[in-house]
RNA sequence: GCACCGGUAGCUCAGUUGGAUAGAGUACUUGACUACGAAUCAAGUGGUCGGAGGUUCAAAUCCUUCCCGGUGCACCA
């Protein structure tokens, strides 16, 4: 039933762009969907769901599954420099992790739910019209929410007002849905063009409004197992001495960040059939995930040992100042990257003026955004990381830009050389700097490994470098 | 106060899970573009691996303790 209605839809192109859906084909009692993208599964899922059907994420991969979280933002809200590292790392890991077997989801856990939501969307009712969201929407949107906090610090009834809004969201009110559900959108297209740039790619979009009717079943579980118990009027689990205890009910009966956890850590588990998951967030989180795995292992999943919080250092600045995005110390990663584009563009015009402008912007984005990235991977992501523009751009001695130079000197001497290598023919190797680099070649499979075990992107980074310096010394020789 | 994470060259950092004389980049001093592309290479200066004990044939790495910095510690996420 639901088939032959996806498969309706797909035939009427404005419906299909609207779904983002590209086939459908029956097989046997299931359906596969192919999707030209994630942004609108994670509703569509939902919709599948409520109609009763039941929904599994396969592939044909025989490995084992890991499950990596690596999360954007909250909805309508910039991605900034220390969201760049959720992102970057996890997908670096992700790439590591499929070298090694592994079959690997990425989850993106939106935040997109919560009270803010009840602001932001008052707000759009209230003064959307003076924005342009046609044009540009995630400004528009963006521009709302700064409205709103400044607004609300003169006037504090506005906040009651917002709360009142979201309440009537968690009712299922339609029309205050439909302008949530169009700010979720918003936030997802403008996500994706930096995504595109950074070469970061997510398999699911699942964000916290995913497992608001999962809760219940959540509490429910603990209740059973003995677990829950009232403290002040709210719902927690005791967790022993050398931690504080997990709140799973505030004492109005909200629920909280750790219950949509829980209920995510039992999705990605029995839905996903993860073998293996990771949480790639900033090391503020720590105490955090420490608590849900303990309720996992306390409420009997054995698997809660093969849940692991991967924490990375925070970006700050020069003077130790934490970024914040409601105080505006903020540097957004948009920026950053167009910085590191205009600044190769500009190193590119002096090194190399003989090239197209089309080449020149070509070339300015792989370098630009390549130092970005190796900059980020390249020390150890537990570190905090000390924000300094020069740094991040600087394009010279252990840099991205370096291991790029080095396989362009690669390539060129291969296409110079004009014929295919004969590999099975291999000369003695005779100079020091032959047998070194070599050896170093021929341990490029451990070093992956023991990248993939610790979850350090940066074993494989340093590797690289090593790589470029020692083929360095073989080619200047 | 308690817990967790860091402290290695002037600066930014590696050190693959105990192994040989502790390594890069940067900065500074010098040299190399008429021969595979100088976003490069070569050479030099620069260290009591935070301090003190301990374990070991062997410690930057493990243990104890102290100092400094960061983060977290109940109804935000």
């Amino acid at each position: 039933k639901i088939a032959t209605h996806l498969q309706e839809a797909i035939g009427k192109s404005a419906e299909s762009n609207a779904l983002g859906l590209e086939r459908v084909q029956p097989a046997g009692g299931y359906v596969n969907l192919t999707f030209k993208n994630d942004i609108f599964q994670a509703r569509l899922f939902k919709a599948i769901q409520d109609d009763g059907a039941k929904l599994g994420y396969s592939s044909s991969g025989t490995g084992k599954r890991i499950v990596i979280d690596y999360s954007s933002p909250n909805v309508a809200k910039p991605m900034h420099v220390g969201t760049l590292r959720a992102t970057v790392i996890g997908q670096a890991i992700r790439n590591i992790a499929e070298t090694q077997g592994y079959e690997v989801v990425g989850l993106n856990h939106l935040g997109d739910w919560g009270v803010q939501f009840g602001k932001l969307a008052w707000a759009y009712r209230k003064w959307g019209h003076e924005y342009d969201f046609k044009g540009a929407p995630f400004q528009s949107l963006f521009d709302l929410y700064v409205r709103f906090h400044d607004e609300a610090t003169k006037d504090p009834a506005l906040d009651a007002e917002g709360s009142l809004v979201f309440k009537q969201l968690e009712q299922g009110d339609k029309e205050i849905e439909k302008i949530w559900k169009m700010f979720v959108d918003i936030t997802l297209v403008e996500d994706q063009k930096l995504w595109d740039l950074l070469g970061v790619k997510h398999d699911l979009v699942r964000g916290e409004s995913f497992y608001n009717d999962r809760l219940k079943s959540v509490e429910d579980l603990l209740e059973k197992r003995g677990l829950l118990t009232a403290s002040e009027g709210a719902m927690v689990v005791h967790l022993g001495d050398d931690m504080p205890p997990c709140l799973i009910r505030k004492s109005d009966g909200a629920s909280l960040y750790a219950t949509r956890d829980l209920a995510s850590a039992i999705y990605r588990k029995n839905e996903l059939n993860a073998d293996l998951c990771l949480y790639v967030v900033g090391v503020d989180q720590t105490l955090h995930f420490k608590q849900v795995f303990k309720v996992l292992e306390m409420a009997g999943f054995d698997w809660a040992s093969d849940c692991h919080h991967i924490s990375f250092g925070l970006y700050r600045f020069k003077d130790g100042v934490k970024m914040s995005t409601r105080k505006g110390n903020v540097i957004f990663l948009e920026d950053i990257l167009k910085q590191a584009i205009e600044r190769t563009a500009e190193v590119i015009a002096v090194k190399n003026p003989g090239l197209s402008s089309e080449e020149r912007a070509k070339i300015a984005q792989d370098v630009g955004v390549g130092a970005v990235i190796f900059g980020d991977l390249v020390f150890d992501r537990v570190k905090n990381v000390e924000f300094d523009w020069d740094r991040i751009l600087s394009f010279e001695g252990d840099s991205g830009p370096y291991v790029q130079y080095m396989h362009v000197r690669c390539q060129s001497l291969l296409r110079k050389f004009g014929r295919t290598p004969n590999l099975s023919s291999v000369a003695p190797l005779v100079e020091k700097d032959e047998r070194e680099l070599i050896r170093l070649l021929m341990s490029y499979d451990e070093i992956l490994e023991a990248s993939f075990r610790g979850f350090k992107p940066n074993i494989l980074a340093q590797y690289l470098l090593e790589v470029c310096g020692v083929f360095s010394r073989f080619y200047h020789n």
